[in-house]
DNA sequence: TAGTCGTGGAC
DNA sequence: TGTCCAAGACT
């Protein structure tokens, strides 16, 4: 097994020859650019987060302008990135941050963590890449290599795994050059150590892989066993007058959260047409979208308790709308 | 522990 | 076309 000083060193000199130096965050990597890189980069590509982040800081340059903000003007800006529980988080960062550190980040590990929406593998690279200090990291990239080079077996979600790879970070990361060693571990993951067709001949640990050597590249880690998603199915209305839509906002839990949309109906209703569908497929389930429109529009229109409006199809830009609804507008409205 | 929570890229 | 999966956190 290979020493973590040899490991860090070789991590080092690839990240300096071969690892990403221009990300958008990188340049400052001040603890707030850090922190809203972070929370974009959950579960999200770096190519779909970049233009994101630039908004972003052009709209919220600070710390500051982000707790002053309103939540619309927040969820209108995270609107297409999805997970909105993101962005409602990170604003609730902001005024956490502004409210309990008088606008200063912690520098405790324990304490970052205790930031809304941060947890330990954010906590880790605030750490590492806004302070450039010791803060181990396991993420999607680490955990596939450090599998398939310490040969880890099991799935990687299971207490047990995840302790022994949290186990593996805190004993492999150094004390000093975090920063880069962080980096390294990332742009190896996302570069080199791929989940799929990973580039082994190019890999700097090919002597010491466990999975390689064992013909097991293709076997680590360990996959999920995978469960089937239900189907369910939503009924959507579509009032119009002229050419402003009715609009709902969301309730605070559930799918797309905050954000505005075309009014969700508990059951199909009774007396009005059937305009349109559309399908759309989450991470765990699928969903069979019903368009339903009324030939007389009410006075009296739905929200009970709801927030409610007219929006004209030229202002939709600026509103915080689900993509598969924003895009079926887009659609129909011409 | 297992669900919930989005969207788009890559193959 | 479908399927996997991406710098996870929270409940």
């Amino acid at each position: 097994m290979i020493q973590p000083k040899n490991f860090v060193k070789t991590v080092l000199s690839w990240q300096a020859a071969h690892g990403r130096h221009q990300l958008p965050w990188q340049h400052p990597a001040t603890p707030y650019r850090v922190l809203v890189s972070e929370i974009m980069l959950q579960q999200t590509q770096v190519a779909t987060v970049i233009p994101y982040f630039e908004r972003w800081m052009t709209r919220f340059p600070t710390l500051q302008s982000l707790a002053d903000a309103s939540e619309d003007e927040v969820m209108a800006l995270w609107q297409g990135l999805g997970y909105y529980s993101r962005a409602r988080n990170l604003q609730k960062a902001a005024r956490f941050l502004v409210d309990t550190y008088n606008g200063e980040f912690p520098q405790e590990l324990t304490d970052i963590q205790s930031i809304p929406g941060v947890g330990r593998y954010t906590a880790g690279a605030i750490k590492s890449f806004a302070y450039d200090e010791y803060g181990p990291i396991v993420d999607g990239n680490v955990r596939r290599l450090f599998c398939r080079l310490f040969g880890v077996e099991g799935v990687p979600s299971t207490s047990k795994v995840d302790k022994a790879l949290w186990q593996l970070a805190e004993d492999y990361t150094p004390n000093q050059n975090n920063r880069r060693f962080a980096q390294g571990l990332l742009d190896l993951g996302a570069t080199l150590c791929t989940a799929r067709n990973p580039k082994c001949t190019e890999c700097p640990f090919a002597d010491h892989c466990v999975a390689l050597h064992t013909g097991r590249v293709s076997e680590l880690p360990t996959a999920k066993p995978k469960k089937t998603i239900p189907k369910r199915t939503g009924h959507f209305l579509w009032l119009q007058k002229d050419s402003e839509l009715y609009l709902e906002k969301r309730p605070e839990h559930g799918i797309w959260a905050s954000l505005w949309s075309l009014p969700e109906l508990g059951e199909a209703p009774t007396n009005a047409t059937l305009k349109g569908s559309f399908q759309h497929t989450f991470s765990h389930y699928k969903l069979d979208a019903k368009i339903w429109t009324l030939t007389t529009i009410p006075n009296d229109t739905v929200a009970e308790g709801k927030a409610d409006k007219w929006a004209a199809f030229d202002d939709l830009t600026d509103i915080g709308l689900p993509a598969p609804i924003r895009k079926y507008i887009e659609q129909h409205s011409r």
